[in-house]
DNA sequence: GCCCAGGGGGCTC
DNA sequence: GAGCCCCATGGG
């Protein structure tokens, strides 16, 4: 069951490193537009497909999915998922993927009928826990859902968040998807638009710099990051 | 050519 | 519930 209840944990060093990562990350990069899709049901496709994936595949999955006339929920019912596979071959573990968007529309088609504005209208926590239900969804690609499709105020905890958070010194209480969330949304303000772009810009700094190791000192966190292992 | 990337499901213990 | 493997490909 989802919970996002305070624990009222004193952290104010913590949110004032989460406003100065953020504030280096948009003077470096800027606004990162996101999520790029026309429609929130092709926001929602785009969650799907994005698992593990690189977004450049994804756009040419869309396309395809797109000019066949697939790009619907109605649409994508109504073909098997050997059908559908191979539109989306550019996103590896494609036949796994086909079996989540059929999982996914059919969903769609109970819950609302194909109506996602009604759907956006369920209580967050509620919407949140039927989408980790559908087979194929887990817990960053629901909240990707909630976030970029929806417009709810939910943090998209990923890899690389973990990774550059992890690097620059935060611990979350554990190492579960939820306590990770919990970090940040205990200790930033519960914006849309900030949750969307401190998101996109973690995203963009681990593609872009943050490896594994070792620390790249054309990043700008790099100093942040040295303070954190000295 | 090799190895890593990395969400999510499923299986084992 | 932790640990492991599988899905399958692109990129360094």
């Amino acid at each position: 069951m989802t919970q996002w209840t305070a624990k009222c944990t004193v952290t104010e060093p913590v949110q004032s490193l989460l406003e100065d990562i953020y504030r280096r990350l948009f003077e470096q990069y800027g606004p990162q537009h996101w999520w790029p899709g026309e429609t929130p049901f092709e926001v929602m496709i785009g969650a799907v497909l994005t698992q593990s994936a690189a977004w450049k595949n994804v756009e040419t999955a869309i396309t395809n999915l797109k000019t066949t006339g697939l790009m619907s929920p109605a649409a994508l019912r109504g073909k098997p998922s050997e059908e559908i596979a191979p539109l989306i071959r550019s996103t590896v573990y494609y036949n796994v993927k086909a079996r989540k968007l059929k999982a996914l529309v059919d969903y769609i088609g109970n819950a609302c009928n194909d109506d996602l504005d009604r759907l956006f209208k369920k209580d967050v926590r509620q919407l949140r826990d039927e989408l980790l239900a559908v087979w194929g969804v887990g817990e960053e690609t629901a909240d990707s859902i909630l976030l970029y499709a929806a417009n709810k105020p939910v943090f998209v905890i990923d890899a690389y968040t973990r990774r550059i958070i992890n690097r620059i010194g935060i611990q979350p209480e554990n190492d579960k998807y939820s306590a990770w969330q919990f970090l940040f949304m205990n200790n930033i303000p519960a914006d849309i638009a900030l949750f969307n772009e401190y998101h996109a810009l973690l995203v963009r700094l681990g593609k872009e710099t943050c490896r594994p190791k070792p620390l790249c000192s054309s990043c700008p966190l790099f100093d942040i990051c040295l303070s954190a292992v000295a």
